[in-house]
DNA sequence: GTTAGCACTCCAACCACGAGAGTGCTAACG
DNA sequence: CGTTAGCACTCTCGTGGTTGGAGTGCTAAC
């Protein structure tokens, strides 16, 4: 034991970290303590498995490894985890069928469909057998484009405003009297005038500038002041929308067997925030990120991982995309698969703006 | 046991169906298999144990309650709940001050915003401590009221489609070569004047006639025939959006503590061809409709009990508000919420469409 | 028709026990 | 000095037997 005592804490010897990383491959394919005759048998490293116990009692010592009870096999602690994926990270591609796969799922989808984070999700749930997660591409912050409205009851009206970027939100609009089309068509005009071009808090100026004019119709400034807080709204949203595909495969992970861990993590997932902040914090990463159990900051997610990875273009519009699963996870895959997807989210928004 | 042979599947006599009564509730209470001595104790019925017995022996010969094992108590079977949810439903209605919280959670919400259904599925889910489900309020078949194509990038254009009823669709359109605005802005006006106030079967054609004439302009083709598909998938769509809330609460039901049932639940849901036929099935009924357990049509879903309610108006707009839970719920508390959200959903829509 | 009493059944919890897996340590080896 | 064989030790897990208790079904009396 006195061995490496000479660099308690220093990088791991070859013979370690190969018997580190066989120690989490095989966790991860059996889900099962591993014990030092079984690497032998499966392995053959060459050394006889008194060396292996060795080896494993080290790095056992150094945080790498854990012992559920005195006569059962290792396993990887988070720490251990994070080692191993450290290493095998940066080199970590989609073997090339992998890939044919994905992008024939990429290509079945119309181009021009919004609706690529879904599929990211689900593409991403079924390479790796564990959740997809996705967020659509979030501008930094747009300006109005384009408002309508339209009559759809004689007393209601629905209203449509475009933002710069292309995305659409709309609203019902109750009116106080009957309009037909030619006079809503007459307001919104008016409205793309005064307002078109302009950020949400431009927008916000503008308004309270027209509030003040008693010539202002009344309808032209209630639009007004509804057009101001759906901009402001979208702003606002961190992340509007987490979406998220496969939870069933973390469902049926032994480790989830009995429910109430996974209903934390659902119960996490449920908050928007959560993700929210990551998100955020995830945005000046360059490459994937991986977060592993216990470095979750919320402790209803520290049973499980986190692949993450953002697409789009820093100014403009900016997404993420990921993999949740058990901590247990097979983190190559999962590496790979984000890192690929992530980067055809990147073509497809470059297509986009360019 | 011959005491009432001579009407073997008649009408329960008062006594039965009290005891029916209150092994169910007892039963959605505890979770546990009920024994004669514990109604006793509990409702106190003003007979022995030994009358209960006999009762129960006959109600389980009956079929509304079953024996897990011989010297367990009884448990109701989907029979027994059927029953009894019949002869409750008729005169469930919520508590006042339930009533008042849910008005309250709705009054929350801008009057116009079109959420309402996941704000359904949110409260409902909330009140009956089990999943919520609601649709948003799908029109039946729709015409064309409006287009609008904004540029987004040089060569990408955002295509917006809005419906009679107010709803949009919007996608990406990517364009070969650069257009400016204006030019954008007149392909919409042209395609208004040609398609605007025609339904989806009326745009085919028409759009069917303008590819065989070769005035028309590329990109205006091009355009009317997106526009055609948009309204195509969106009359084919089902039900677009089953949306559920809660879905933790019957997660921590001590019936799904392993979760493989809940497991089989999830994938039904996920599919959503499941709820939409249901939902169709359901349009023609008036009031709430409950399913309990087997007599679920698909296999997945044999476990849980549905409540569900069509809000709306038959013609126009219809949308179902429900409750998904454990065969074992509250159904007094479930039937009382749903029937009163499904009646603030047609408030809401009666107002939209007035 | 109802009830007290009683024998009977069956589950669930508990304990003891042995097999098996895997370790840690020591001493021998190259 | 690192590696290895050997061995005693520890802990889990599955098995089988036992017991207590809850709850029933039946019978006979009211």
């Amino acid at each position: 034991m006195a061995r490496r005592k000479d660099r308690p804490f220093g990088p791991l010897d070859p013979r370690s970290q190969q018997i580190l990383r066989v120690v989490i491959e095989e966790y991860v394919r059996t889900a099962e303590p591993v014990g030092s005759q079984t690497l032998i048998d499966k392995y053959g490293l060459g050394v006889s498995s008194a060396t292996v116990r060795n080896v494993m009692a080290e790095l056992e010592l150094a945080g790498y490894l854990s012992h559920p009870h005195t006569s059962a096999g290792r396993v990887p602690t988070d720490i251990g985890y994070r080692l191993y994926v450290e290493s095998i990270a940066p080199h970590m591609s989609l073997e090339p069928v992998e890939r044919l796969m994905i992008r024939h799922q990429f290509g079945q989808v119309e181009f021009a469909s919004d609706q690529w984070f879904r599929l990211a999700a689900a593409t991403i749930a079924s390479a790796t057998h564990a959740a997809g997660l996705a967020t659509p591409a979030k501008p930094r912050s747009c300006r109005l484009r384009h408002v309508d409205l339209v009559a759809t009851a004689s007393q209601t009206a629905s209203l449509v405003i475009v933002l710069a970027e292309g995305s659409v939100q709309q609203e019902l609009l109750p009116l106080n009297e009957p309009y037909d089309q030619a006079e809503l068509d007459d307001v919104a005009r008016l409205i793309i005038a005064e307002l078109s071009g302009k950020s949400a808090r431009q927008v916000s100026n503008r308004v309270a500038q027209l509030a003040d004019n008693p010539e202002v119709p009344a309808l032209v400034l209630r639009v007004c002041q509804r057009v101001e807080r759906m901009l402001h709204d979208f702003d606002a949203a961190a992340v509007e929308d987490v979406f998220s595909d496969g939870l069933l495969n973390v469902m049926s992970e032994p480790e989830f067997s009995q429910s109430e861990k996974l209903r934390r993590v659902f119960a996490a997932l449920q908050n928007r925030d959560y993700l929210g902040t990551l998100v955020r914090r995830l945005a000046s990463a360059q490459d994937v990120q991986v977060v592993i159990g216990t470095e979750n900051s919320s402790i209803e997610m520290r049973d499980v991982s986190l692949v993450l990875a953002t697409y789009g273009q820093p100014g403009r519009a900016m997404g993420v995309v990921g993999v949740l699963g058990p901590t247990r996870m097979a983190y190559p895959q999962a590496i790979g698969t984000v890192r690929f997807v992530s980067g055809l989210m990147n073509e497809l928004v470059e297509q986009l703006y360019r």
